[in-house]
RNA sequence: GCGCCCGUAGCUCAACUGGAUAGAGCAAUUGCCUUCUAAGCAAUAGGUUUCAGGUUCGAGUCCUGACGGGCGUACCA
């Protein structure tokens, strides 16, 4: 069902109601039935209605159908079914005008404008710069980048953040173990740190290093220069993975940045002007107690460093101070536990804590060789994603991680997604869409087009049912959006790619009547229109050929 | 102990937020390429939705309690 048709029936439903001295109007819900053969649409107000009218929904049912004032156009039939069910079938020339509406959208097929004037930062990624982003980062990713496209299909301008820290504990021993490596490399006595980084790539980068200027101290207290370089060359190459799998990030934050405003002094101050804060055994902390929470929490250690916590709330202040009207957060479900925090803090200094959402995702189990498989930057034991796109390419990668709810936990294996062959749902997608393409280059050659299809010759099961399939496209985009679950999405085109197969196999189109043949491939430019529209959304190519 | 997520076909997962007969893909069996792409199609088989209660017209979905798994619960991020 397509949006307007649901605001639609949801008004004459409405309408009929009027008929009911009801004190309060109940939600009409109205959705598109799994099985056909109940209708194009149907609504459960009668049963929702049963108690409060005392009278059975079957009875209710038939009164609303009674004072139902619709439009012929657009609706064929109305019916009663099973407990109180209403059925809706849809008139013939709705579904030629809808399908008319599609082909006149085009590429813009699908947007609405829900969100439209509000801005949106995601936040996502946000490894910091130790090393190559990893499988394991990937599903954060194209989570969060996809969620972004979502949004910006229902309207909202979005901005992409990638939020890193490049000051802590694991950056200096980055550091130092570039230098260990370097020293390795000129041959000099040096001592591989405890806990450092282990991979070839810190090799690479000391080895950089070494042509480039081979005058650095091996002194272990000045690793700042390897740091610095580590970071330089790790960033950059996470941002030649994010480009190769379709990200584009809008902006990079720097946590230092926050104390190098004050924000972070700045912070503790308003939460202890709110008494929010107190001093107790050297270090500062954060009564989130008064939140709800067994325990209070360390802001500041006795050490003087602060917890992750401190700067997680002044970054989200910064981030709604810069005009935000909704921030998502994308992170694994171990880091959930930081959030309510977060929430308590700003809202306690007079943030709405209802702009800041989160979206979070279970954990990626990487199987390998039929075993699960631990990774671990620091030991070096990790499969990065330019290894995986590599092998498979990007569409491939992205699917994976994108075809499951976020709420589960996703297997990845590895052999699976390098088999580039049937067991890959993403080519089915693809496939559809190629075919498509290629029917239509053939008809290029076959028919004139000298004349304007006729869609009303689209009277065959297989062609209703494809042209019911895809206008429900813009309202599974907008709920994909608002629950921010791509796999919705995913399972849609499923949907359409099968049902334009089922069409395929019924109706041909090269080689039939003349004025059929040319309602038909207005038909499939439109399927394929979809099937590229969403592709787009889900940041996964629409090949031509395959 | 407490909190969050999960438990659905042999395996990996859906089920449009409470709807009608729980669906796909792999794997299995059987058929289909002289006609628009067989990376495909058609068909068969596969289920007490972990278990026990409850809420209501109606429960895989909500509530309670078991059992099983994952993740948190740090002066680590």
């Amino acid at each position: 069902m397509n949006l307007r048709m649901n605001d639609y029936l949801q008004q004459i439903i409405a309408d009929s109601l009027q008929q009911f001295d009801l004190e309060e109007l109940p939600e009409i819900q109205t959705e598109a039935p799994k099985d056909s053969s109940h209708g194009d649409a149907s609504t459960n107000v009668a049963m929702m209605l049963a108690k409060p009218l005392r009278n059975n929904p079957r009875a209710i049912a038939q009164q609303i159908i009674d004072g139902l004032n619709f439009d012929e156009k657009k609706i064929s039939s109305v019916e009663i079914a099973g407990p109180g069910f209403i059925n809706f079938r849809f008139a013939e020339d709705y579904l030629y005008d809808e399908l008319q509406s599609i082909l006149d959208a085009g590429s813009g097929f699908g947007r609405t404008d829900e969100h439209s004037g509000k801005k949106v930062l995601v936040e996502f990624v946000s490894a910091n710069p130790t090393g190559p982003l990893t499988v394991g980062h990937g599903r954060n990713a194209v989570l969060g980048d996809t969620v972004a496209r979502l949004l910006e299909w229902t309207g909202a301008e979005v901005d992409r953040e990638y939020y890193f820290n490049d000051a802590g504990r694991q950056m200096r021993v980055l550091g130092q173990s570039v230098q260990a490596r370097y020293l390795e490399k000129l041959g000099k006595a040096f001592e591989f740190p405890e806990g450092g980084y282990e991979g070839e790539y810190i090799r690479d980068i000391a080895e950089e290093l070494s042509k480039e200027n081979a005058e650095l101290s091996g002194n272990t207290e000045d690793w700042k220069p390897f740091k610095e370089k580590a970071e330089e060359a790790i960033f950059a190459d996470i941002s030649n993975t994010l480009q190769r799998m379709n990200i584009n990030m809008e902006s990079f934050f720097n946590e230092h940045s926050l104390y190098a405003d004050g924000s972070i002094d700045t912070t503790v101050e308003k939460l202890r002007e709110k008494e929010l804060v107190y001093d107790k055994d050297g270090a500062v902390w954060f009564k989130t107690t008064e939140f709800g929470k067994e325990q209070d929490t360390v802001l500041i250690k006795s050490t003087g460093e602060p917890t992750y916590r401190l700067p997680d709330i002044a970054y989200h202040m910064n981030k709604l101070d810069r005009g935000y009207d909704l921030c998502l957060d994308v992170f694994g479900a171990d880091h959930i536990a930081t959030y309510p925090d977060v929430l308590s803090g700003i809202s306690a200094l007079g943030y709405d804590k209802e702009k800041v959402d989160v979206v979070i995702y279970q954990f990626v189990t990487i199987v390998k060789d039929g075993q699960p498989f631990k990774m671990s930057t620091r030991k070096a034991n990790f499969v990065t994603l330019d290894e995986l796109m590599d092998e498979v390419g990007s569409d491939v990668t992205r699917f994976f991680f994108l075809m499951r709810s976020p709420n589960t936990h996703l297997e990845f294996d590895i052999a699976q997604a390098k088999e580039a062959g049937d067991k890959n749902p993403v080519f089915y997608l693809q496939y559809a869409h190629a075919r498509i393409a290629s029917i239509l280059r053939k008809a290029e050659e076959e028919y004139s087009f000298s004349k304007e299809a006729d869609l009303s010759l689209l009277k065959h099961d297989s062609e209703e049912g494809l042209i019911k399939t895809i206008l429900r496209f813009p309202e599974m985009v907008a709920g994909a959006a608002n629950a921010r679950e791509p796999h919705r999405l995913i399972n849609f085109l499923n949907d359409v790619a099968s049902a334009f197969t089922g069409f395929y196999h019924d109706c041909r189109i090269i080689g039939v009547d003349e004025d059929l043949a040319l309602a038909r491939i207005e038909l499939a430019k439109a399927t394929a229109q979809v099937l590229r529209n969403g592709l787009t959304i889900l940041g996964i190519s629409a090949p031509e050929n395959m």
